[in-house]
DNA sequence: GGCTCATATTTTTTT
DNA sequence: AATATGAGCC
């Protein structure tokens, strides 16, 4: 294969980033302008043309699900995969966590064998940093306290370097050094860490940041706009010496600022590398241009921005679809309808098809409409197979026999299955592990292997942990001669966790099937030690390897939509309060701050433009959320998007009727004109309807009111309908008095 | 110490 | 709606 093979079907621009000389370079693109292609491109061209070895290539991708799919995209454009022996591709958290595994000994008291906590993990902690303080949890909430270490940590300051200038910035400061410290006494590192960590390793040992200078003197940088100060610095410091940084970007594609992503970091590179080549991809290769007039007309209202001029050279293609539907399941069963409508017709595959949401939450309507309808789908993300908790134990068992030392893992299986060992016993030997100044799982085995006389237990106690403390050693012994998969299997044998799992319900069935399935992954480590086991089970969370190529509609987030593409796009739950999201609008009526509703924008924005051919917009009426159903109205974006683009629009930009039925239009029409959440102070109005007056419904005819209730400005009415109807809830707005003459 | 039931609280998005 | 915590009882 030649270099202009790999050039082939790539338009100027794109050759022009492609080849750009070596030295800093920044694409700033659109979507859909081939970003990622010009990124592999770039590796490939590097390799085949410039003749650099593939380990002498580090390239940071977003998700893991990116980073494989750029690995398949270069083998191709490679034609072998031998090519790229060496090829470091990977996330920022994943390239981090090998790093420090490999520089431990300059990283102490970290080891080489330090645990990963995740989310679950680090909030365990932080309920136990806050009750070792004695603080009121309530007040502090562990999960506030965990987003500020975290936004803390992205901007790379420690315990010491945070503000203490009133009291409530102190306690923060000591909840933080404290979390830290049984973060440390755990030999873990939570994911925020992964990153500083490796950052201080360098900044500390500039020799260690030597050797990686040289060992990846090329970089290159997917999704850059989401990189946070620590990503940043991190990036900084490896090319600090080469220049050879390639980063590829949309600021408008920024939507992760909520975990410290701060998109003005292109500016930054600009500034601090001032030779810099900014190439500009432009030109749209995968929507039609009436999609992307609705996309700039939500993401054009941003202010503080550079304007992009979207454009596609396909200017035909089909209008967008705006529509209301009633509730969550109308909307669900709107896009099953149209689902097998666009497949009948021949002009769609069922894979084809994704429907995107703003929080995992709405996937339930969807999904329950899709196995009524008896169509399979693909979720992503959402119950994340790794966050389960059967899956979770089982890991638990394995990391505390991976790093003894792990607290949150010793706290989870210490007494699973119930063996005996409660709360007072735990707190007992947590209080003893302090004293000998050593970890509780270290005090669990000194309490077995020395036999101490002045162990404060008492003696059923004492020998219900001794005998924990037997299976632990007796594991540990075995560590390094087995695989992962039969350490496994052995613990699941010595502990009979399936048998507490099988509770004979359907659910602990399904927990046991996970728990198998867990033990299938591990099987693929045969080679491999615990300690990669491990690493990658908590570093790669993606359900989405499995089923990947099941041709069947897509369940995602609009975050996880992210570098995708769909021929048709469905974008559900357009509503104030859902998106923008209802925090989103507090923050900016409390603070005036509207960074969060224009992150809100953005995502609207990257939902829209990953169609190619059909998008569908909708809203409800009515949803329920939290468990309470209530009423929104249409999100504030769709008035942005001209009417021009919509072959068909629910949404009446002045309120004018429409041809629907006119009980609907009335509820609409008021829809609009109230606020979606009456506050619960607001004045309850008097029922309009009374038990035994005879009404009329659009739907179900003539029935008999049976009883009414009204909160705010909605009253909901029971309605008995004769008829085989039977009795129905019905919003008073349905229905209209019959008169009994 | 452990289990069951009742109450409270929660959900934005992800590595 | 679903899960986490807490009280009360065995």
């Amino acid at each position: 294969m030649t270099s202009s093979d790999i050039l082939a079907g790539l338009n100027e621009q794109q050759v022009e980033a492609v080849t750009a000389g070596e030295g800093p370079v920044l694409v700033l693109a659109g979507p859909g302008s081939g970003k990622t292609r010009v990124l592999t491109h770039r590796i490939a061209y590097l390799i085949e043309k410039h003749g650099v070895r593939p380990w002498h290539i580090m390239a940071v991708t977003f998700t893991n699900k990116a980073a494989r799919e750029m690995e398949n995209r270069i083998v191709g454009l490679l034609g072998d995969s031998g090519k790229i022996d060496g090829l470091s591709i990977g996330t920022f958290h994943a390239t981090c966590a090998r790093i420090l595994r490999r520089e431990a000994d300059f990283t102490p008291p970290f080891s080489s064998s330090y645990t990963i906590f995740d989310t679950a993990d680090q909030l365990a902690a932080m309920k136990r940093a806050l009750a070792d303080l004695n603080l009121d949890p309530k007040k502090n909430t562990p999960n506030s306290m965990l987003s500020r270490v975290s936004a803390v940590k992205n901007e790379l300051l420690g315990p010491g370097d945070v503000a203490a200038n009133d009291y409530r910035a102190e306690i923060f400061q000591r909840v933080y050094e404290h979390y830290n410290s049984l973060l440390r006494a755990s030999n873990a590192r939570d994911f925020d860490d992964l990153l500083m960590h490796t950052v201080l390793l360098f900044r500390n040992h500039p020799d260690v940041l030597e050797r990686y200078q040289r060992r990846y003197p090329f970089i290159l940088v997917d999704e850059f706009q989401d990189t946070n100060i620590a990503q940043y610095t991190l990036v900084g410091q490896l090319v600090a010496h080469h220049r050879n940084l390639f980063a590829v970007g949309d600021p408008d594609q920024s939507i992760y600022a909520f975990r410290g992503a701060d998109h003005r970091n292109v500016q930054r590179f600009r500034q601090d590398f001032p030779d810099t080549q900014t190439i500009l991809l432009e030109q749209n290769y995968r929507s039609h241009q009436a999609i992307l007039d609705a996309a700039m007309g939500v993401i054009d209202r941003n202010p503080g921005r550079i304007r992009k001029q979207l454009f596609s050279k396909d200017t035909e293609g089909p209008l967008l679809v705006l529509k209301e539907a009633y509730n969550e399941d109308n909307e669900a069963q709107f896009i099953i309808d149209t689902i097998i409508d666009l497949t009948n017709r021949g002009e769609y595959g069922m894979g084809d098809f994704a429907i995107m949401y703003r929080t995992n939450a709405q996937s339930r309507a969807l999904e329950e409409a899709f196995l009524r309808a008896g169509i399979p789908y693909r979720l992503v993300g959402a119950t994340r197979f790794y966050a389960r908790r059967e899956v979770k134990d089982v890991l638990a068992f394995l990391r505390l026999i991976h790093n003894p030392s792990d607290i949150v893992s010793l706290q989870r299986v210490i007494n699973l299955p119930p063996r005996g060992i409660g709360q007072k016993t735990q707190q007992t030997l947590d209080a003893w592990a302090q004293e000998l100044d050593v970890t509780s799982g270290e005090a669990l085995l000194y309490l077995l292997d020395e036999d101490p006389e002045d162990a404060p237990f008492s003696g059923r106690s004492r020998s219900t942990l001794a005998r924990f403390a037997e299976l632990l050693r007796s594991w540990l012994e075995q560590r390094d001669t087995l695989t992962p998969v039969e350490l496994l299997s052995l613990v699941l044998e010595d502990t009979a966790y399936l048998n507490y799992l099988d509770d004979g319900s359907a659910d602990g069935q399904s927990r046991v099937e996970n728990v198998l399935e867990l033990r299938g992954v591990a099987s693929g480590y045969d080679g491999l030690d615990l300690t990669t086991f491990l690493e990658e089970v908590s570093l790669v969370a993606d359900t989405d390897t499995r089923d990947d190529d099941t041709q069947a509609p897509t369940l995602l987030t609009l975050h996880s939509a992210k570098g995708l593409e769909f021929p048709v796009v469905f974008i559900t739950g357009l509503e104030e309060g859902v998106l923008p999201h209802s925090r989103s609008i507090e923050a900016v009526e409390e603070s005036a701050d509207s960074s969060a509703i224009q992150e809100e924008r953005r995502l609207l924005y990257v939902g829209i433009t990953r169609t190619e051919q059909r998008l569908y917009m909708l809203y409800t009426f009515r949803r329920s959320l939290y468990g309470y159903s209530d009423t929104n109205r249409p999100s504030r974006f769709l008035y942005d998007i001209p009417e021009s683009v919509f072959e068909y629009s629910d949404l009446r930009q002045r309120g004018q009727a429409t041809t629907d039925a006119r009980a609907y239009r009335e509820m609409t029409t008021w829809a609009q004109t109230t606020t979606p959440r009456p506050p619960r102070s607001s004045k309850t109005k008097p029922a309009r309807f009374k038990a035994g007056t005879v009404v009329w419904h659009k739907k179900y005819g003539e029935g008999v009111v049976v009883g009414s209730r009204a909160r705010g400005d909605i009253e909901e009415v029971n309605v008995l309908f004769p008829g085989g109807s039977g009795e129905k809830t019905i919003m008073a707005d349905f229905l209209k008095p019959v008169d009994q003459d």
